[in-house]
DNA sequence: ATTATTACCTAGAAAACTAGTGGGGATTGG
DNA sequence: CCAATCCCCACTAGTTTTCTAGGTAATAAT
């Protein structure tokens, strides 16, 4: 039960972008770095962000990527379900409700793998690129604090 | 974002063990024939249920197996956890809290990864076999009605 | 005792997927 | 012009998944 790196870099890399929001084009190289992610791989996984309209890129010198909305706008379901495909626990749910899965009668596992999808949409649909900036801050504000402490 | 079949069959699986619960062992055979999963690949699946102690096994002629408790006692989540591994949509969820996990500051990423697998977990552990079962047989009714109405 | 039926085990193989790498081309600010 | 940057296609090594092959061991029925 698990989510491949992709969703888990792209947001990684949406985040970064929401934390410069205002500062113009983000290189993407500059990202990879921050967020430790081989730059390469990075430019894939942000292409197809880009083509699901997430982000803009400015080409050439002093280029590089902008939210195409505003953080607050942007949740991180828009972001994993862009990367990671439909949310779909198992393949069944891909398919028109009643068709192609022969035994539905029986098939009550469909019901508890929708309920599944549902609470995963609904944690991820919960929270935009603002308020996890927003924490960010909060907890480098914190840490200042502890720093005093010590 | 996906389950592999492996809890898919295996949910199955249990699911018609438990439908079968009280009728004596139940061969595997039976079960792959009537869920249409592989005999050869269920038989690798049930091993790990085996071992994890969700069902008995009785050899050798008209043997075949058992939930090792009653379908009230055994969740979903029992049976995703043992064939899945632990529920975490990303890997740092699995190394202890804090360690590993460099970043850690910038790391609000983890935050929500974490309820994502709390409501996933919950999900699956509010069903139990049981609930399957008798949710089966109030839609075998429902279709009877249904078969009237025609 | 023999036989048929069942569980149990190990080793793989084919396919799909993941997480990259390589090597370029196109655009644009300075 | 040229350096920085985005953009694109192909390829690969490794892993995982799903399933198959080919057995051995136990036991009930005969």
């Amino acid at each position: 039960m698990k989510l491949s790196t992709r969703g888990e870099y792209g947001l990684r890399a949406m985040f970064d972008l929401a934390q410069h929001y205002g500062e113009g084009p983000i290189p993407i190289k500059s990202v990879a770095e921050r967020q430790d992610i081989s730059e390469h791989y990075l430019e894939q996984l942000i292409a197809v962000l880009r083509k699901a309209g997430l982000v803009k890129s400015i080409r050439g010198a002093q280029g590089g990527y902008v939210l195409s909305r505003e953080p607050e706008e942007i949740t991180v379901g828009d972001i994993i379900r862009v990367l990671e495909g439909p949310i779909a626990p198992v393949e069944c749910l891909n398919t028109a409700e009643g068709e192609s899965c022969e035994r539905a009668e029986t098939c009550v596992t469909r019901g508890i793998w929708e309920k599944v999808r549902d609470s995963i949409s609904d944690v991820l649909d919960s929270f935009t690129l603002a308020d996890m900036v927003a924490k960010a801050n909060q907890m480098r504000q914190d840490s200042k604090y502890y720093m005093y402490y010590i």
